[in-house]
DNA sequence: AATGAATGAGGTTTCATTCAT
DNA sequence: AATGAATGAAACCTCATTCAT
């Protein structure tokens, strides 16, 4: 008689459905003024469904915001620590991979989130920290610090010269989110990583 | 008894005073969680006399968004666009200045909020990018393309150039909000002021 | 692989253990806090079989209310009618017995629910009512009419004097349920039962 | 242009108003059934008014509870601790007027509910039991044991002799709240106390 | 000019019930 | 016969906004 079943069985694929409509949602309107209502139809859902994988709206977030990037950043972190060559020629290919990674994943409307949102969800700020920032700066001020000792580099605090690298990567992202959707100017962040990390080097490097 | 009514006491004070109370509600809370009667508490009003002055919550936070920072910036640009000497000292002097103002105005808080409520608030993102950074990039911009023509810097894209130059201070500004509440080491960020004017300095200037 | 469907198991048990587990559930939680979910668990059932055997919560909650006390109370009734000495004897015995079965059986929590759902379904108390409490009364109430006609008992209003003999257990029944697990001292029903009926019959035989 | 105004201020006076469309609509339908809708509706005010006075419906509900009695019971306390004469006479006195108040007070459909609610609001069973039931049977068992010493009352626990007086009346209060609105007979709560009380007295009394 | 009681729309969450498997 | 994912109708509670005082 109905053609159509009012739904459909699908356990397994549920919670990343789910994930995926909340990240749209949830970076589109920011944490509290995201409805389950529009997150729910955007997986194909109704509301109470929701609750069956997530407890909570905040929950949800939680999910949202540690899935979104946790396992890309091992990629890049674990590329890093592998590197054998030197220091600068290291930077030179970290930047622009980031900047593309950065492209084509959600990070930066996540990360508009979690700075938004890291006063209500100190958590969630913590999570980034602890997973994302702290590792990344860490590895970075590493490396500076053996540049510096094996004379690849000149002398300076290593923190602020990992400021001096990543800095605008991350302006870019946010730029990308906040002003672009605005009309103002697109940030080609690869081509910003390029002449970036050259600008940035031919500052750091001994000799060149 | 007494003669003097309780409001006569004021008057114009009134929509500055509540905007006052309104930055530190909205920049501790952000703008959905942040609720209209602790703000009048704050201002030593109710609730109600808010709407004498604002007639939403929004108009309030535009009110907010708008006021806190303008002012400050006219300042910054003037002395930037009076300049007269060589675009690297004036760099050298700007960072500085720039980062000595984030430190005692509630920028940082503010930026956040911009950033975080962009998507709700289109017009406020606007506000800051018509009013605070395009005018600063701008400005940044010419001077590059100056100091390029001058012969005094390297050539490259001036709008990556100036990313360069500025991305750490904004970023710091950030880091202040989002991850040292949480327990992360503080920026200093005068200090990161000095150390990436030079750095990033030594990788424009054409001599050195 | 398993020829052996897992359902296949019991089958004419099905409706007498969900009503077991829904009186556990019902007593424990009143009807509006019990879930469903929690009955099936208990009856090692999944939610949606519960409907297989009664079509909506409360009929259920109307099976566990009828089911819980109707054999019991038929025993008591039988052995009352069938007694052939004098009425004070029968009372004598009747009261530890009742007291007896009120200490094993869930009498207590049932009576509990019955009156506290009485609004939301006089059906219920009317079973309660033609079923338990309408029977005893009658039986007692025709026992001491008897007496009374037989010069055993002083003359009085007989439902009244059945109140005044009945009265202590029920109420022990009930504190028992609402106060003891406060850490209010517990009522010793047997006992009660004890040094009421003779209190109560001194006060009621004609001659002692 | 309106004649009639929205509403009208009348803070003082609200609270009162609405613990009484409480008591109404919670003894009507019990906690969980009743709905703030229409506590408010009766009230005469809106949903969201009623959290002006009570956070929370279990707010209002423990406010129905305890007012509901609590002025009452001391009363009585008051004149039976005050009692010159013989404890039989004081019996006489006491049991017909709490008749007479459990006639008129919400009384019994607040017992329900304490008794109906009592293992989901264990601190009102718990108000009841230190406020109204403790402070009655423990002056109670004070009066028989002075009696009980005096010679006047023939020996026997204290505390079964108070069940054995008190009974029937609370039995008599909820069976007005559980049967009689199905129709079963209705219970002259003064006339049972009469009877009841010389039945037991004749029980208890050492000359008569 | 100011107050704060009252409104009412709107959001999250729960859970009895249904139904594809 | 059984499962449990999915539905959808409430219900509680919040809070920006209004308006009688």
């Amino acid at each position: 008689m109905n053609a159509e079943p009012r739904w459909r069985r699908r356990k397994a694929d549920r919670p990343g459905e789910i994930v995926a409509a909340a990240i749209a949602v949830f970076t589109e309107r920011g944490f509290a003024a995201a409805r389950i209502d529009e997150i729910a139809a955007r997986a194909g859902l109704s509301k109470g469904a929701i609750y069956r994988y997530f407890d909570t709206k905040e929950a949800l977030f939680r999910a949202v915001v540690t899935d979104a990037v946790r396992p890309n950043v091992r990629k890049v972190l674990d590329t890093a620590a592998a590197w054998q060559g030197g220091v600068p020629d290291l930077v030179r290919m970290l930047l622009p991979t980031v900047a593309g990674l950065a492209m084509k994943l959600p990070v930066g409307a996540v990360l508009k989130m979690v700075i938004g949102e890291s006063r209500n969800f100190p958590e969630l700020a913590r999570v980034w920290h602890d997973e994302v920032v702290q590792p990344a700066l860490s590895l970075l001020m590493r490396l500076i610090a053996e540049g510096q000792a094996r004379g690849e580099l000149r002398p300076g605090d290593p923190r602020t010269h990992a400021f001096s690298l990543m800095a605008p990567m991350l302006l870019g992202v946010i730029w990308r989110e906040t002003f672009t959707p605005l009309g103002a100017g697109d940030v080609d962040l690869p081509a910003v990583a390029r002449q970036h990390v050259e600008t940035v080097l031919a500052g750091m490097e001994t000799r060149r």
